[in-house]
DNA sequence: ATTAATTTTCAATATTTTTTGAAAATTCAG
DNA sequence: CTGAATTTTCAAAAAATATTGAAAATTAAT
């Protein structure tokens, strides 16, 4: 295969995982197209590179750089700004999951915290039942939350070569 | 608060979750609902509840046997069918990270896997970049694959006994 | 200070996804 | 078998989301 049809494919699965995933399409093919690319990239290389409007371009790289994806350089004697990703996929996939536990998750359990307590009788069965899923999720979503915490803190390599044994 | 108050703001939070990380806000809802039914319950109590038409509830319902979500019952003399929620939420978090990984995530390691061993010098930088960040995210797939195989096969008990200190 | 290059914004437009609702199919009691 | 109850299907409509493109704002060289 080529790599014109490789980059091709690569960036249009990417987009796709991303879109089942919550995030968008164009995000993730232009996160794609600089974790493929072998130097920084210009606003008008992607629009060129992927079919897209400058204002699209222009905000979603502004996102990527919100998740902390990617970063913007600068190519000295040249005016346009530049972008280059973050190459490391554990970084990379860290950074994903601390960011949307803090923006989607946390905002849930404490939602789920107003939730305790109901001025009704705790007797009755569908209190009983709400009260029971409510404390359900509040332990696992402590359980996922301390396993994360140990997964960031943990360095890839620690990670690789000693934890995961553990679940061979 | 009122139960009815903290199902509907439960239903609501659980739906816009879903939502955020692609999943139908309307198969959330309806799952969330029967997570806090204390019996089974069918589709014209789902309608009703949470407005929604007899077609959407239907095909919602379908999509949520298929994801192991839920099961129909029957009810003795009664036509209706019946549905009711796995309460466990490890158990349903197990069912859907499963589910996810062999419905969204194999397919794309299949892809990935096409793309090595392009027919292009290997020498070349952006054919260099191209193949490391394929390799890089096919090492951080298998390393998350095999814990998520752990992970799975652990059971919560020994989970939340003796793995989770480690993450301290 | 001028102006050309570049980035940003955002209302309008387009696309994708979800929902509806009524017809068709199925089920099952009598 | 009959027909009423129930479920399923799916084309059309609605809603949600993403994209465009051109005007406004910003930046920086001279």
């Amino acid at each position: 295969m080529k790599l014109q049809d490789a980059r091709q494919q690569f960036i249009s699965s990417w987009g796709a995982l991303g879109s089942q995933w919550g995030i968008n399409r164009t995000m993730a093919q232009i996160h794609a197209l600089l974790l493929v690319s072998s130097g920084p990239v210009n606003a008008d290389y992607i629009m060129t590179e992927l079919n897209l409007s400058r204002g699209n371009v222009n905000m979603n790289l502004h996102d990527l750089i919100s998740w902390g994806l990617i970063e913007k350089t600068i190519i000295p004697g040249d005016r346009k700004d530049y972008f280059i990703a973050e190459k490391d996929i554990w970084k990379a996939a860290m950074t994903i999951a601390k960011q949307r536990k803090q923006r989607e998750l946390d905002p849930m359990f404490k939602i789920l915290d107003q939730l305790t307590d109901l001025e009704e009788d705790p007797k009755d069965k569908d209190v009983k039942q709400f009260n029971e899923t409510i404390a359900g999720i509040q332990k696992f979503a402590s359980q996922a939350d301390r396993m994360l915490d140990g997964i960031i803190k943990a360095d890839q390599h620690w990670f690789t070569g000693s934890l995961l044994k553990l679940f061979k």
